[in-house]
DNA sequence: TAGATTGTTAATCGATTAACAATC
DNA sequence: TAGATTGTTAATCGATTAACAATC
């Protein structure tokens, strides 16, 4: 039923997957049975045929004339992206925004669990961030190792990512979440996020009115 | 010489600006004069033709068979940005993310400046966060009108989004970019930015290797 | 002058939306 | 059965890239 042949996705679809779940999360949390495409598109803002057409990708999780079985369908998203299994993750970065990502509920959730966190600086090495001791850089290989950690997530400063970014290519790291404001570069094998909080505040800027021109 | 014919341009190209913008900073603090779109490109891993055309869409910013003045190129994007202009900013909700984010120093920077702090439990107002006192949120309409403050920054509970959201329009805020892992539906004259940092990891899990599959 | 690089038009590529047969 | 809604193909729309004349 699912199409296995894996013709290449674009990241335009992946990326609105977790929306598409945690919508029906909610649904799911209040007690909804199915849902239409129309009706996922209306709250979520976005067309449903461009919704049933990502979900087709995937394979056949609708029925006509009814919709989708929210349940079903949360299961399947979750495959989809790999959340059926547990997946540890590193933060490299224990200042401010990185203790705060590590508390953030919202991010220990649905399978991607913080299990280390490490500080280069050697006065943070030994505290504790939410149950999880911050250790040194030194033992990050190995921990990555034992812990078989896949994914890491970077709050160090700008001009420290991409030596972090090195560390973490080198402990054998699949995919990065980058929070430096900085871009990084790795190895094509390696998948880089970048979440752009201050690009993203600025551009926001842009849309701004400016009553200081006269517009006509 | 600038075009101030505004065609609408694409969120796409106004997104780029403030990579391009913060690129052009480090190059300036480098004491690099001028820069090339083909050396931009290469290291913000874009197209060179799509840095000039993002560029052109404003004006004539650079020089055939020189390149961009890095200087020029950084005022010239800052107005366009409106970040020439300081813009005030309210932060709602002072938990965990909030107050990183408040202490974050890249968020502080280029002209937009958190300058009032909300939260709603009595608990917490009262309390400073990086010299701001923190209100309650029955404060908020009558300070955003004093404060001339234009883009609230939202880092509540999934659950109390909307409601704050509501509140910020009501108070009159142009812009708003949503830390809550959820949508929030705004009025056409707003203008909101999801940061959706827990979807943005989840769609990072889809990358991963998965070896539990034998892949042919 | 020769080489480099812009601004811009044209070509390409990809993503979104519309439309509709299939079917619950 | 009639109405609703999927999965999918075709049409549209928009964004990216290539190419090149202009010119520093």
């Amino acid at each position: 039923m699912a199409k296995e042949r894996e013709q290449t996705i674009s990241d335009a679809v992946i990326k609105r997957l977790p929306i598409y779940l945690r919508y029906l999360t909610y649904l799911d949390r209040m007690g909804v049975r199915t849902v239409s495409s129309h009706q996922m598109g209306k709250e979520l803002g976005q067309n449903p045929a461009q919704i049933r057409k990502d979900l087709a990708y995937f394979g056949e999780f609708g029925r006509k004339g009814i919709g989708y079985e929210v349940r079903y369908l949360i299961k399947k998203i979750r495959q989809i992206l790999h959340l059926d299994q547990l997946i540890p993750v590193a933060l490299v970065g224990a200042g401010h925004l990185g203790t705060a990502l590590a508390r953030y509920n919202a991010f220990q959730q649905d399978n991607m669990r913080i299990v280390a966190i490490f500080d280069h600086s050697p006065l943070k090495a030994g505290r504790e961030v939410d149950g999880i001791r911050i250790q040194p850089m030194e033992e990050l290989k190995q921990t990555v190792k034992d812990k078989d950690i896949r994914v890491g997530i970077i709050t160090v400063p700008d001009y420290a990512a991409q030596e972090v970014a090195d560390q973490l290519v080198d402990a054998g790291i699949e995919a990065i979440m980058n929070f430096a404001p900085t871009i990084i570069h790795v190895p094509p094998n390696v998948r880089v996020h970048h979440a752009d909080l201050t690009t993203e505040l600025h551009s926001l800027a842009y849309y701004l009115r400016h009553p200081e021109y006269i517009v006509m």
